[in-house]
DNA sequence: CTCTCCCT
């Protein structure tokens, strides 16, 4: 028998667990650690014969790691060895060694958290910090410290920042181990530049696997993001390659049998490449891989603590990954391993990957801790805390479910959410269902939403409707054939779900067996009253979610063309989410189970169709508009001030100004803007509408609608800012007329567009006048107390613009005797006088027909 | 062309 690595380390990790209680131990897979090391320490004295619990991140490793352990005793499974998974148990009285998922292990502390009957804890795989790996941790962490001194823990992990866990762990004992592995030769082929865009990563892709084939012999495994990728890298292979060599696409959703093919030898003189997402990293390992290509990418689930969704992104891979990954080619000779990035990039990778912790929905963490007793999670050790906005969101959630209290203390319906191990979401939904009858098709719901979709369909059939998932299930069960055009399903998915179906049901002592697809929406209501969206208006297929985000589905379906639905899975886009799958709902089942929920407001507003104010008493469901009633009796004080805001927005002109008044309104800006009449008030549009308050309103009691606007007293409104001195003075000193010598009054024009609100105030009025007319007057006519004197724009006999002066005198002095000679010319049957200030003015249209 | 992996 060859030599296991972590043999020589036994006794080391032997001493650290005796002396200190704790210890952590380091070693790349195939180290031979999680076999090993628990049957090693099985006869331990301080064990004092108790359990040794052996925690696994996976249902399949956990099983198989059993059964190895077992054989090695030369016994079954359930004698000495035993597991636990979901959906599965084989432990006997005599089990010494348990071994269960890291979900499972939750629920044993949880119901005892002293531990009474075990003796060890280990975590297996702790570098892949899920979510589960770091809870238990801490909780048996805290175990420890006040209930079990003399529980011992043990954590196994490949490469990570084992000194930070050790911290954690009151500085336990670090033991590292070495791997069993063959070298593997690496080499950077970064993506090509052309015409200053990066070649796309498939194309890179296809390029490399062509050069490592060409350079050597072997089966290739090729690391790629997604499905996605994968089909369009094989369909790029499928030109180039000969018929020696076969493509195999490796995905979590291919069905068991698909992914079988991948382990089929192929006849000699053949070539394998298979095309991977992240699943052959750890999950499965395909025997005769001599060459890796990785592309550096790999998706993942992100939460989103604003929207309280999770969608994927796609990012660089970390260090310890694409360590993993090339790993993947030295399993049974030296091998070759090509990266699709720079080696300056891979200076720039993240050492290890991003734990659960910091990047999931922690809805379910959260009623977990509440159960424990503790409110916030800093009041347990942590490698990583979790971040506080996605905890607030879980806490929010949980409350919402009544879950938790206000003090963040767990309910006794939390209790029964925990204690069902789903999503708190879907434990709610089932506990609400059952009290309507629907508790098995809430269960069935619950499984369904667990696994991944069992349904592909042909092209474009996409059918995001979840009652047709329910028909398919119910199919299955009463024996039925499925024949459904377009679409294909996964039978064992189905059955995977009619098994935690009905293992739901036991738990919870669900015993009503009808189910009634049509019931969807309402019972997923309840799992996602955030998600309950209403048809936005006059836009197919878009939708508003009652957390106010927009939603829509790409094309019109059997959910689409209802008023409310429930959307279950969206892609996480914050703005305008695409809805991949949802049920739907109605608003009569909305207002029978939410109507506590609908918060009631009198809005009044401005309703720019109809020109009128506006009264309604609006009932919500979230961002969701349920109802809205008129009302008629509308508040005085609410209404002026929607009318002030109003104009303000549209202007003064919405007023009904007279003449008259835009007249004294320009006067009194033109007599204040002098700098001599300091004390009238500002009268200019800015002024006017800043202190509507004040002048208008109290004129605008009574007044809904633009029409009625129309009847103010603005003038009354108007004057009220000025005192009767000051209106006097107006009239005096900027007069909206002059008489001049001919006898006539002839209007002053204050601004440049006469008659608008917004008019630019002159500096001096202009008095427009047939030259004729003023014959006799010496001086230019002043206004504001003899202070400025008008411009005169002199006219023709015919009304042309002749001669424009503010200085009469010197006009008579200088200029007349020019002008005349030119009007003698054009009007030569007028009077034009030598001595124009000692001749009478006229205002005579026609001539005199006497000379 | 709608989406990585995993778990109570």
């Amino acid at each position: 028998m060859t030599l296991i690595p972590i043999q020589q380390h036994i006794a080391d990790i032997k001493k650290a667990l005796e002396t200190s209680g704790r210890a952590v131990v380091q070693a790349p897979p195939g180290a031979g650690k999680t076999t090993h090391v628990p049957l090693a320490l099985l006869d331990e004295p301080w064990l004092k014969n108790k359990k040794i619990l052996l925690l696994e991140p996976r249902r399949l490793a956990a099983r198989s790691c059993a059964a190895y352990m077992a054989d090695r005793l030369h016994e079954k499974v359930g004698q000495t060895i035993g597991y636990q998974i979901r959906l599965d148990r084989k432990i006997g009285p005599d089990t010494r060694i348990e071994v269960v998922t890291e979900g499972v292990f939750t629920r044993q502390i949880q119901a005892d958290p002293s531990l009474e009957e075990v003796g060890l804890v280990i975590f297996d795989e702790f570098h892949e910090r899920n979510i589960h790996s770091d809870l238990g941790l801490a909780l048996c962490l805290e175990s420890v410290e006040a209930l079990r001194d003399d529980l011992r823990i043990l954590v196994m992990s490949a490469t990570m920042d084992v000194a930070a866990v050790s911290t954690i762990m009151d500085a336990a004992p670090v033991i590292v181990s070495q791997g069993k592995s063959f070298p593997v030769k690496t080499t950077y082929l970064p993506p090509l530049n052309k015409q200053n865009r990066t070649v796309p990563i498939e194309t890179t892709c296809a390029l490399a696997i062509g050069r490592a084939m060409s350079k050597n012999s072997g089966d290739i495994l090729v690391f790629l993001p997604g499905v996605g990728e994968i089909k369009r890298v094989a369909s790029l292979l499928e030109d180039t390659l000969d018929s020696g060599t076969h493509v195999f696409p490796l995905y979590g959703n291919l069905s068991q049998e698909e992914q079988a093919m991948v382990f089929w030898p192929l006849t000699s003189g053949k070539r394998k490449i298979v095309l991977a997402t992240s699943i052959a990293e750890t999950s499965i390992t395909i025997e005769g891989i001599c060459i890796v290509i990785d592309s550096g990418l790999m998706r993942v689930q992100r939460f989103s603590p604003q929207t309280g969704m999770s969608r994927l992104v796609t990012i660089p891979v970390s260090k310890s990954s694409a360590d993993q990954r090339r790993g993947r080619a030295g399993r049974t000779a030296p091998g070759k391993c090509y990266r699709l990035w720079s080696e300056h990039d891979h200076q720039l990778l993240k050492s290890f990957i991003k734990p659960e912790i910091l990047s999931v929905d922690l809805t379910g963490f959260a009623l977990e801790l509440a159960a424990w007793g503790v409110s916030e999670p800093g009041q347990l050790k942590w490698l990583d805390q979790p971040e506080k906005a996605s905890f607030d969101q879980a806490k929010n959630l949980l409350k919402i479910l009544g879950a938790i209290d206000e003090k963040g203390q767990i309910t006794p319906h939390g209790k029964k959410i925990v204690a069902a191990g789903l999503h708190p979401r879907l434990a709610h939904m089932i506990i609400k269902a059952d009290e309507k009858g629907q508790g098995l098709l809430a269960c069935r719901i619950a499984a369904f939403l667990n696994e991944r979709d069992f349904i592909r369909f042909d092209q474009n059939a996409v059918d995001p409707d979840i009652r047709l998932r329910l028909e398919l299930i119910e199919a299955i069960i009463n024996k039925q054939k499925i024949l459904q055009q377009g679409i294909k399903t996964n039978k064992r998915i189905i059955h995977r779900i009619i098994k935690s179906e009905k293992n739901t049901a036991k738990k919870l002592g669900i015993k009503l067996k009808k189910t009634d697809p049509e019931m969807a929406g309402r019972l997923l209501a309840h799992a996602y009253p955030d998600r309950i969206a209403q048809k936005r208006n006059n836009r197919d297929n878009t939708f508003l979610t009652a957390s106010g985000k927009g939603t829509f589905f790409t094309q019109t379906n059997t959910v689409s063309i209802n008023e409310y639905i429930v959307a279950l899975h969206l892609d996480g886009n914050p703005r305008n989410a695409k809805i991949f799958l949802a049920a739907p709902y109605s608003k009569k089942e909305l207002e029978l189970d939410f109507s506590k929920d609908f918060k009631t407001g009198q809005i009044i507003k401005w309703n720019k169709k109809t020109g009128m104010i506006q009264a309604t008493k609006d009932t919500f469901f979230g961002a969701l508009l349920i109802g809205q009633q008129a009302i008629s009796d509308i508040d005085h004080e609410k209404a002026c001030d929607i009318l002030i805001r109003e104009i303000k927005k549209t202007g003064l002109a919405l007023l009904p100004w007279t003449k008259r008044l835009i007249s004294l309104k320009q006067r009194g800006i033109f007599l204040k803007h002098t700098g001599r009449f300091a004390d009238l008030p500002d009268m200019s549009d800015t002024a006017l509408e800043k202190q509507m308050e004040t002048w208008l309103k109290p004129f605008l009691t009574g007044i809904f609608s633009l029409k009625q606007l129309e009847k103010i007293d603005l003038e009354s409104a108007f004057l009220s800012r000025l005192t009767w001195k000051q209106q006097q003075a107006i009239e005096k000193n900027a007069p909206t007329h002059i008489t001049v010598p001919s006898g006539s009054k002839k209007p002053l024009t204050y601004c440049r567009e006469n008659g608008f609100l917004n008019a630019t105030i002159l500096d001096a009025p202009i008095l427009e006048v047939r030259l004729q007319e003023m014959f006799g007057l010496t001086e230019t006519p002043k206004i504001a107390g003899h202070a400025i004197p008008v411009a005169l724009h002199l006219l023709s006999p015919a009304g042309r613009p002749v001669q424009i002066t503010t200085d009469l005198k010197s006009f008579w002095k200088n200029t007349y005797k020019d002008v005349k000679k030119d009007l003698m010319g054009r009007y030569p049957k007028h009077f034009w006088p030598e001595d124009p200030l000692c001749a009478m003015p006229t205002n005579r249209v026609k001539p005199k027909t006497r000379v």
